[in-house]
Order: structure tokens, then sequence, then C-alpha cells
DNA sequence: TCAAGCTTGATGCAATTGCATCTATTGCCT
DNA sequence: AGGCAATAGATGCAATTGCATCAAGCTTGA
């Protein structure tokens, strides 16, 4: 039913980001860091800044699953990465925040995810093909984005 | 350390792909189909043919982990779509061969599958965009590939 | 020929994910 | 105010994944 090129597409899209995300991991593994994952939610908390986020905003920024987010966030915080704090008008809900150790985590983990992405991706295409796969995939967002 | 153009791609690459699938996956579940891994194998198998095909040479095909692929065989295997040969000259391995039961299957997960990809993909690119896209990742891939 | 090492595939156990559901609030509507 | 739906986040339990290791069979080289 979907065209051969829409199939290529597809398939080449499939392998190559699982692959991409393989190395990453790995790459952050044999440095002895914590998981592409905690990368990710550790950004958008440090993004936030003083103000620090509450879990709903995370689930929407990030594709987790809010039960993921939940265990993510104990995680971090055992490991002293973030602190939860009760938010004042809310009695339901929290808001997150980074730590000194966990923007230091961060730090450590971006000198080598930053790497691979260097590697893996900068090294392989023109800055020009790297604006032009951004636009294109930005199609296939949804929602989608143009810029 | 990578360029903005690059870390740009990577998100788009990392938040489309997982988007992507997701919304595969969800199509399936929502039909009562099996999980993409599910189809993923399937079909490698299915194109081998009649000779089947032997557990190391999916897990090359496929990107999948060993104890992963053993397990999945397990499943697949215990749903009856596929069927585990003694292979003559290595009484270690094993020879997979799709059944009749397996290609139904995969041709359902196909009918649902397929239409997700023309709808995700194929509906939102030309064909000369899919093209493109295809190509651009593929020098992404490794080994990377120009066709 | 036979010990050492490699390849193939399975598996015990811990960690993570997925699903469903639960509790505690909040907001809304009457 | 009072009840009822909706929202925020946590959690019990089953399934899956990841890691390490294992067992069995092959291969090679002295």
């Amino acid at each position: 039913m979907p065209s051969p090129e829409a199939i290529k597409a597809w398939a080449r899209l499939m392998r190559v980001s699982r692959q991409l995300v393989e190395s990453a991991e790995e790459a952050l593994k044999a440095a002895g860091l914590p998981p592409l994952a905690w990368y990710d939610v550790l950004h958008e908390i440090a993004e936030a800044g003083e103000g620090g986020l509450r879990p709903f905003q995370l689930i929407e920024r990030t594709l987790f699953a809010q039960y993921n987010i939940s265990r993510l966030l104990a995680r971090l915080e055992a490991d002293g990465l973030v602190e939860k704090l009760p938010v004042a008008d809310d009695g339901r809900g929290q808001t997150i925040r980074i730590t000194t150790k966990g923007r230091e985590t961060r730090r450590r983990m971006w000198a080598v995810y930053g790497r691979s992405i260097a590697e893996l991706v900068g090294a392989k295409l023109s800055g020009n093909e790297l604006t032009m796969v951004s636009a294109l995939l930005g199609r296939l967002r949804h929602p989608p984005i143009a810029d």
C-alpha cells in the first residue's frame, strides 16, 4: 500500500535511528555514565532553570510515558541529580529542579554524547545536508514543523 | 562540540523515529496484532523462503541482540508462527522457517503496518523527497550506503 | 587425537517497561 | 456547599530487556 519510496525511507529511518541510539548508548555506558534517557530529562529540567519543571511538562516535552517519568524521576532523585519540591498552589503536584550534582552529571554526559553526535552525524553530512534532513524530518513530526 | 545543525538533525531524528514507532506500534495493538519486532523477524524469515534462516543470520539482518532473538523466536514458535528445524551439518544450530500461520499473521500485520507507513511517511513527503531522505539517511548508516 | 578456543544458542537473575489501577487533589457544575 | 468528573502522580504485577554466563558442538593446531 505505501509506495516503494515510502517503504525504503521508513526502513532507513528505523534502522539508522536504532543504530545511532545504540552507538550513543554504548559510548555512554563505556564511559560509566547513565543512559540517554537520563540525559534527555536532565536536559529539559536544566533548560527550565531555577523554576524547575512539573512532571507533566516533562511528559509533554519528552516522549516518555507517565509511569516512565515517574520512575525515572525517582531514580534521578535517589541519585541526587534532581530534587522534588512541593508546589504551592497545587497539592497534587511537585516541581522538579536540577541539583548541582545533576548539572555536573549532565555536563559529563554531554562530553560523551555530544562527541557521539558529532561523529555519527556531524561528520557524515555537510551543514546543508544536515539542514535538509532536519527540514524533511520536521515534516514527519507530529505536529509537523517547517522551520 | 557538534555543530548546531548536527544537533538539530540528531534531535529531529530521535524524536521523529520514536514518534513513528510509537504510532505504528499503537496501530498494531489497536488491531489486536503483535508488536513491530515480530513483523521484522517474520519478514526476514519469510524473505528467506523455504530454506529458512539461522538465528545468527537474523541477528545480522535485524539489530536485535542475541538473547532477544532467542526469546523472540521462542515466542514465535510457541505461537506456531515459525518452526525450528535441526541443521544437518551443525549440531548446535537450527533453521527457522515460517509456517502458514506465520505467513498469514505477517500478511495481516502488513495490512496495518503498511497503512501506517503510507500515512505517516508516504503522505507527508513527495517521492523525490522520500528518495532524498533515504539517500541522506543511508550515509548515516553503518556501513554507509549510497544507492 | 585431543585440548584450547571459538561459535551457536539458551537461560538465571536483576532492572526496566507496560498496563491497569489507585490515591489525592483540584475544578466544575448545580 | 456538595457531588462528580478530570488531573497529577505513584505503584502492584506481568512481560520484556539487559547482562552475564552456560552448555553443547565445532575447529584448529601441536
